[in-house]
DNA sequence: ACAGTATATACTAAAATAGGTATATTATAG
DNA sequence: CTATAATATACCTATTTTAGTATATACTGT
């Protein structure tokens, strides 16, 4: 994986959320199109292009797909998604902005439907 | 200067080349042109790009533009230059191999040309 | 087999980026 | 004032990236 594709993928906001979203653990497609506000296309084809290079893997749960980061997380997402974390810019904000929606969001999916499957919000079980 | 911005800029092979040839010093156009051999256009084109956003720094030096890092060097790209010169992949080899050509060309400046004005390969004096 | 949900892909139009040639600008030397 | 060196800009073309609509696929429940 070259460094340069790495940084093509972070250089664009909507695909830099994905990622931080997923550091925090697996999502699939319906959960990243509610927090990040996009449409299910724009979503699958975010997607499709990190999972390609070899950023993000996935697997089926049903009719859904869980993505998650592929691990072991390559060092230099892993450097850059630390420093924006702790950093003071607007998109630092929300990245953080987005990780605490992604909290209530797993709590409400556990409340709401206590059978989904258990994978779908792993290494956090949320239902 | 929003992350993405600065990540769009690295994300080009050869302004991040450039980026970490300046982070070890000043050097005018003609220098990078050698360094990493491309076409004067090019580099001035590249150079005109990182100067907008405020990567980076200019002055005149008779006909030469110096160009440097703006100072202090934004934590982002901070992180990621000393990540990618500690880091083994095939661009971040080219790096490495960057900064001993830039060794090697001032020294031969140094040498060839001891009237070449003062400031040009600041910090490090070369000429 | 059928309807519904979640996701992916194909296709197309629009926008952004890159690359090259020619020309302009700025400064120096004579 | 002229010629030259270094750099920047304008302009055009080619390529890549994005965005949207429609359609296809995979699975589930009935």
């Amino acid at each position: 994986m070259e460094a340069s594709e790495i940084y093509k993928c972070i250089a664009d906001p909507q695909r830099l959320r994905i990622l931080n979203l997923l550091d925090g653990g697996s999502l699939c497609v319906c959960h990243l199109q509610t927090i990040i506000d996009i449409p299910q296309v724009k979503a699958s084809k975010q997607l499709a292009i990190m999972k390609q290079i070899g950023l993000l893997e996935s697997h089926r749960q049903g009719t859904w797909m869980v993505y998650s980061l592929a691990q072991p997380v390559h060092g230099l997402l892993r450097v850059n998604l630390d420093y924006l974390l702790q950093a003071d810019c607007s998109e630092c904000n929300q990245l953080q902005r987005d990780l605490v929606a992604r909290k209530q969001l797993i709590q409400q999916i556990t409340q709401d439907s206590p059978d989904c499957p258990t994978a779908v919000c792993a290494p956090q079980p949320c239902c």
